[in-house]
DNA sequence: CTAGCATATGGAGAAGCTCTCCGGATAGCG
DNA sequence: CGCTATCCGGAGAGCTTCTCCATATGCTAG
């Protein structure tokens, strides 16, 4: 890649990633491609969707969640291991503002790699905690939930979370 | 309201059922204006917003889910009661293509009503279940999770719906 | 039965969105 | 330094939501 377009893709990552901080799904790709100071084209050309835009941002993030993760495998209380890292899920959701995460969740192949990673270790957590549940299906509950708790005011994630069943 | 006029409304909520069930969250507010034979004026003077037009749909939804729930308070096992309970209730915010359902659970005080039924029905059935977890709560996870059931393929709705503790 | 008015209509248009296209600029190799 | 493959920007097509107001029509009072 060109060293200029290289320059500007990370340009544009960054302002995609205030952008979906700030504004949510209300997110608009004219405006990160105004933030980031380049044309619509450029933007389209490196990122031919909004979903692939996110997924370079969230290919980031996954990594420290990844991380955590491994770390509370090691938790003396594996009850408390997988809220804890429940809990992590839920925030990563959030900090993308949810839709974003949930969409994604068992999405494109793109993504494939950061779902592999992620369902790993809730298999795992999940296993050493005795539980028969799918991860799959608790981590799109998680997702969802926190999805729900930013569009719903009063809904407490925490108090939420605590109703899924692990 | 002039006798025209209620006619127009009522072609308006037909439509916008149709566009609904058929387009999901992609509805065009245009195209049920198209499909109701009115033009746009007429739709934005009737429902202000996309959520005035919700709001009227599942008013009339919610009539026959609130029956239901009643119905189930009879229900020899409370604890069956409650599950089928939101079974329904996940289904009704299927019907109406989850995104909508969950959006308006505590939304406009338009809806209030409506929510203030549905919670009470949900708060007896909970409570004669012997559960402790707030109906709020309860309705926001299941409306929460019809929803993404949706939006993720092969996420089957009654095994997610398994995961929620009530 | 009709005349007049309050009420309702519809579609053009403003503003913003996503996404495409291509003439022109430029990085970096030889 | 010059040439070319690569990359750029922004105009524009075709959507969208939502507003405005000249026109049409239901309803009522006479």
């Amino acid at each position: 890649m060109r060293s200029d377009a290289q320059q500007n893709r990370d340009r544009i990552i960054a302002a995609a990633r205030a952008e979906f901080t700030e504004h949510g799904d209300g997110a608009s790709l004219n405006r990160i491609a105004q933030r980031a100071g380049v044309g619509a084209g450029t933007l389209y050309r490196h990122f031919p969707s909004a979903q692939a835009l996110l997924v370079a941002i969230i290919t980031d993030d996954v990594a420290a969640l990844h991380a955590h993760g491994t770390a509370l495998l090691d938790h003396p209380d594996p009850a408390q291991a997988i809220r804890n890292w429940l809990a992590a899920v839920a925030l990563h959701a959030t900090a993308m503002r949810g839709l974003v995460a949930t969409e994604l969740v068992r999405g494109g192949p793109a993504l494939a790699d950061c779902h592999r990673a992620v369902r790993g270790v809730t298999e795992a957590l999940l296993d050493r905690a005795g539980s028969a549940a799918r991860a799959d299906d608790v981590l799109t509950v998680v997702n969802a939930v926190a999805w729900a708790s930013e569009h719903t005011p009063g809904a407490g994630l925490p108090r939420m979370l605590e109703l899924i069943r692990v």
